[in-house]
DNA sequence: ACTAGCGGGACGACCCGTTTGT
DNA sequence: ACAAACGGGTCGTCCCGCTAGT
């Protein structure tokens, strides 16, 4: 073992690691698995195919996945990462900074989302309902997400002088939820308006400049 | 009665139809499946789990689902009759007839049932995370499911004088799917301020008598 | 037990076969069987298929045959009696009793029969191919049937005064067996020329009167 | 060499294939599965019976054939290669190249291996009587076989001059198949006799040189 | 004599996620 | 990076018994 301090050797492993995460045969293993669980579900999806259509040997797989659980959280987490970066995007928008805007944006963005064809719902929605344990490491990963949107969600409120930022920050959680469910499972045209009112009646009506 | 007839001969089939459904061996396979399902999600169940459970031959499953998506099937069938019986139950109830009562009624049940700790979302959702094919005769029940309960949504939203059922009842769909998510995945413990904050912000202040 | 004689009992034992054997239910247990066996295979056709397109309860059905093997017997017994009564026929036919005549029918009767586009091949020798055992029943009761055939050929070469009816009619048999098989494996139009010549090379020179 | 040019690329998708067939796994399967498939039939054979004495494991058998009908084709495309590698060698042997003395030749080893008590009859029809759709791929390669033969015997016939070669090795093809079949069902001893004077009769007298 | 249904256990083909040699 | 191995799992079908009812 190297005679490197604690914190040296961690960051030899974190480098290792990111080194690692770069690799392109794991970005086309962890592409090619996103696309699939998606669109077809977690249990739907095998190995085989996932190393199949990534073009990768089968040991290159699990030299960098421990298993195939190891995948779904990466998967998972690629996910909220993602939700992550769109959201700092639609708040480092119009200059001004006006947190009610964002918010309608980041709704706006989410019902025009779900009126893709290819839309199958929320990832992390549909990745628990085959996770039943919530101390699974992929339902901790969830948790996060949802942690960090509600709490996204509390900030913007709070910017926006929302008399009960904590409530209505719950209550837009719901109409997330609701919305990704609702895009997947029925018809997702039309929606707009909807939203639009739900947003109306959950913050009140807009400030008149 | 003659054999003859085809009312006779409806009738015959009917009774037979029946007398399978109720047969007991397929009552204990479609209970047994409807718990193991919903506990634990379609895919991660099989066939020889629910046999060895539900105390039947395999040859006895079969002669009742020809596959096992036909249990699923009635799973979710079983599932939304269910629904509508508790419906059914709340519009019944004392207080008159009051809808806005009934709605309220409805939506506060199912923030207690969301509370029991072996509450996992909402089985339609669940059941179509795992069938992408919105064509599935799986995904075409969990579909008369919705429509049924935005019928319904409408018409008590109608009878208490909304001034936009349609599109409240959309909003109250948004919610049912919100809060079913949300007492799965969150914490669903001091849910009831919220949906009841909710439903004031969508129904308007309650009629005060 | 009956105090009756052996032969007694035999004969009352004889009756009751034969009530058993005239059974409507056995009947169409046996027919049903014999078409999708011929059709199919016997392997590829499973119990439960037969009984269901025969009508008839499990219960009858091994009321009727021990086991499988012993349908697959009766039906083999079955064409066994079929093609000797097609064979008598064409003995009995125009009255004079010209054998070599006798044998050209027999032979064009069975290219036009192989003509047919539901002409499975040799019944016989298919089932032979799925029974191994030459100890099986089933596979004793087609050694018979090919007893029969080569004892038929004999008689009628002896009595068309054929020089070595005993090596003729094993050619004879050749070409029967060529010409079933030939049938269903290849294009069976326009073999009746081939058939006849064959006939002439073998049987010589159709006699000059 | 440049992976770029077709030439090249379809060589490497040769030789990839080549290593594939080449696989002793894959042989030792094909090879086993053979003497199972003539000995028994196919569908008396299971695939846990082939890979338990093929010594592989379930796995590897997946990997070298898509289905068991792949397999079956498998075996039925190797007793066509072996075959015909049978017929070269006759084709091949001394006495120059009496093309009528090949015929007799192949007959006659035809006789001799039906004498071989393991003779199970023709793997090709013993095949075809449990492939019924003649769409079939495995019948597909079956009716190449035949194909095959047919026009190998006319092609010896018109090198001996026969007066007419196509009909001939029609009835040629009815003596192979008849042949087999005897061989298989009946007792295959002292049979030479019979195969030397049916050539006779339907080659006409031997040309005395 | 016939039916409907249930039970039973072995076996059918095929795929699972994972590990190892080379 | 590839092929092979592994053992248990998937869903579904096999043939056959048995009981209860009519």
């Amino acid at each position: 073992m190297s005679p490197a301090t604690p914190a040296a050797s961690a960051a030899t492993a974190d480098a290792a690691a990111d080194r690692r995460a770069a690799s392109p045969a794991r970005r086309r293993v962890l592409e090619t698995a996103s696309a699939l669980f998606y669109a077809e579900g977690v249990h739907a999806v095998g190995i085989d195919r996932i190393i199949a259509e990534a073009k990768v040997a089968k040991a290159t797989f699990y030299h960098h996945f421990p298993a195939k659980d190891a995948l779904v959280d990466a998967y998972v987490a690629e996910q909220f990462r993602f939700q992550r970066e769109i959201a700092e995007a639609f708040l480092a928008e119009p200059g001004d900074g006006d947190p009610r805007a964002a918010l309608v944006r980041i709704f706006t963005y989410m019902t025009e989302a779900g009126a893709d064809p290819a839309f199958r719902g929320c990832p992390f929605v549909n990745v628990a309902a085959e996770y039943p344990d919530p101390e699974h490491p992929v339902r901790r990963t969830i948790a996060e997400h949802r942690a960090w949107f509600l709490d996204l969600m509390r900030r913007l409120l709070a910017a926006a002088d929302d008399p009960a930022p904590d409530r209505t920050a719950g209550i837009l959680l719901l109409l997330r939820d609701g919305l990704t469910v609702r895009c997947y499972l029925d018809d997702a045209s039309n929606l707009r308006p909807v939203v639009e009112d739900t947003l109306e009646r959950v913050l009140g009506a807009a400030p008149e400049s």
